[in-house]
DNA sequence: AGGTTTACTTCGGACATCGACGAAAAGAGA
DNA sequence: TCTCTTTTCGTCGATGTCCGAAGTAAACCT
């Protein structure tokens, strides 16, 4: 006799009927948007529904023109379909990928093309103010350029340095952003903008952005960033973020290596990040600065080839526990450190080979970012696309006529 | 312009009709099942659902006997509801927790009240068909000794201490379990029964089970299981067992710890559970084999003291780095080594709380198993019946009359 | 005995989904 | 050029799902 067990259970019951239209005209939506269906035809193989329930659920999707349609080329040998795309007319989502030193701003349409991009130069110490005060004004200074009215803002989406509370779009804790403890993000945006704000970890939205730009068979996937900090994000096997309890997930970057003794940031001493992350290998090739000290492997000299080795191995080292313990189907390296390229990549690989039992290396590959520094922003145009196109986002665009 | 973006779609269209009644019929059945709901008035009452719906979709179940409704003893004011049950009568589940050395078999109705329980001696590394066939012969015997009907087995759940392929029921690559790779374990039990079997990893099933018993706000949540390995089960924030790509995930018993160079049984140095392990630390207390070593920590020695200190200690190290990574709300620990008990907790969590960033530990709860050695067959009740109340579980249940 | 409360069933209406039919728009072939 | 085929799209009735209202049942309270 047990107590009663807690059945994994969803946490809403199925069809509530309200909005039962909204997930159908979602999934629609979504649909186009990834480019799996281009016509009313397509959609209805695509799902299994009926040609004519999938008119009625798109009907609402044209109505308030976030779908457009427009006449096909013809050249096949019937009537040519209407082809439906995501409205650029429909509206924009600014994405914002605020690094320690950096950030990189774009503003998106729903057809996830890019219409406006620009990096700027941040210092996060200086807190939460000046920083966020700039990218509203860059932001602006963006969309008047390109003739957008602000009010055509449809979604914000902001990736930050430090641990987020998801749910609140509130930084928890930064270790190396003072003043941005629960500084309420969000409200700052909705001073100059109406739209609503998602504000996650930077490293989760490249790990969501090299999600989806490959096939969904290669989830569970792990992203590692290795910059001035080492971070990891985490998408599981069917396609979520993983954001742990506390959105804490993924902090890698004090994992403690033996063998080493340098003083972290965080306090604490032999943290990986104090050891192997792109800051620490600059401070040890002598202190260049902001210098860029390798823009290919061939030019490194042999002093920084071997510290790229070592701390490469180190990472690998605790790739190779995160593959015991997580088993992904891919590990994708990004960051600062992917500008040593093959050193690095090779560099993990083989520790990793090494140390890791065969059956969970059997079908692993490790690669290199495809996307680079803009990991960051596609994830974040994937996160608020998204979070445009389900259910409770199409709540707050369609009308409550029906 | 980027690629088309792959969006977070599910694999299947919401609604696809044939299937939206089996969907209300299963949540009805799990909500029964996991006590929530006891009539129809409260089910109604919990779904947000009209009670005639839920009379309607209730009926199916009703009539394959699935689940039973019994007079109430009166005693509130009004008409006493007809109080709903998982039927004992409907059918049993057959669930076996194999260990390296011991095994756990148990027969348990719908309802998750267990009808018979029993230990066996197990020795895995005979090969899978001596074992098999003895658990397949006490399986027999149990089920002669209470009248059941070996037709009546709905389903058996088995869990290994091996990776185990979850979609094909194979073992795959199992470091301790020679000539059971690949071997087709459902295939085996189909000689003597006709349901279908289930097959995971055993530290998944005690994962499972121990998330059960506790609120759903607990997860994600992680089990650490220390016996003769050391293995891990993951259990997400949506309450999903997380297997990995190749059913490996949770494997940490070959994390490499600094400082132990003792050679493990995967054939590599270093690995906590050549160290840390309760069998290793038998080892090193003298040998003194199979005894039990301690009941109590008060009967602890002082060698056995310290060794089990350090012990907790390393695996702290390895939980604290888990922490780190997945950012779990609570972890359970389990296994042989819990024997130790106030030992064994106060070691993890000291290096545990001591290591990990305050974020992620802030709310974090390190606790002992409160299933102790029947976790194993409790998660294995547990995927049993959602297998069974799931609607794919439902589908070959209910005739396709309507 | 009658009122109150709670639980369950039945039934008709509102809505969703499907399949069938027909119209529209192209190319293919006579 | 005209007709046939092909593919797409819209419309309409049939079927099934879900809901709310009304009615019935079974307890307790006064």
């Amino acid at each position: 006799m047990l107590p009663w067990l807690n059945l994994g259970l969803p946490r809403t019951a199925p069809s509530a009927q309200t909005n039962h239209a909204l997930n159908l005209s979602s999934y629609l939506a979504r649909l186009v948007a990834s480019g799996q269906a281009t016509s009313r035809s397509e959609l209805a193989r695509v799902t299994g529904l009926a040609r004519s329930t999938v008119s009625e659920h798109l009907a609402p999707l044209l109505r308030i023109n976030l779908i457009a349609e427009h006449e096909a080329e013809a050249g096949a040998r019937g009537r040519p379909p209407s082809v439906l795309t995501l409205n650029p007319q429909a509206g924009v989502i600014l994405v914002a990928d605020i690094g320690a030193a950096r950030g990189r701003l774009a503003i998106a349409d729903f057809g996830q093309h890019f219409l406006a991009e620009r990096s700027i130069k941040t210092d996060v110490a200086r807190g939460p103010e000046p920083v966020l005060a700039e990218v509203r004004a860059e932001f602006l200074q963006m969309l008047a350029e390109h003739q957008i009215e602000p009010h055509n803002v449809r979604l914000i989406v902001v990736g930050l340095p430090a641990p987020v509370d998801f749910a609140s779009g509130v930084p928890v804790r930064p270790p190396i952003m003072p003043g941005w403890d629960n500084y309420a993000v969000p409200a700052s945006f909705q001073v100059a903008f109406s739209a609503p704000v998602l504000v996650d970890n930077d490293v989760n939205l490249m790990a969501l952005g090299e999600a989806r730009c490959r096939p969904a068979s290669q989830c569970p996937l792990l992203y590692v960033k290795a910059s001035t900090g080492i971070g990891c994000g985490i998408v599981t096997h069917d396609g979520q973020l993983h954001r742990g309890a506390d959105g804490a997930a993924g902090d890698i970057g004090h994992v403690r290596v033996p063998g080493h003794e340098e003083v972290c940031r965080c306090g604490g001493v032999g943290c990986i990040e104090a050891f192997a992350s792109y800051a620490a290998i600059l401070r040890k090739a002598g202190g260049e600065g902001t210098g860029n000290p390798a823009q290919s492997s061939d030019s490194v000299d042999g002093q920084l080839h071997a510290l790229v080795r070592t701390a490469a191995g180190e990472i690998g080292e605790v790739i190779a526990m995160l593959v015991h313990f997580f088993n992904p189907g891919v590990i994708v390296l990004g960051g600062r450190m992917t500008q040593f390229g093959d050193e690095m990549l090779a560099g993990v690989r083989s520790v990793v080979y090494r140390r890791a039992l065969p059956l969970a290396t059997r079908r692993l590959s490790v690669e290199l970012s495809t996307l680079g520094n803009r990991a960051g922003i596609i994830g974040a145009v994937v996160l608020g696309v998204e979070h445009v196109l389900s259910p409770q986002g199409l709540r707050a665009l369609i009308p409550v006529s029906s």
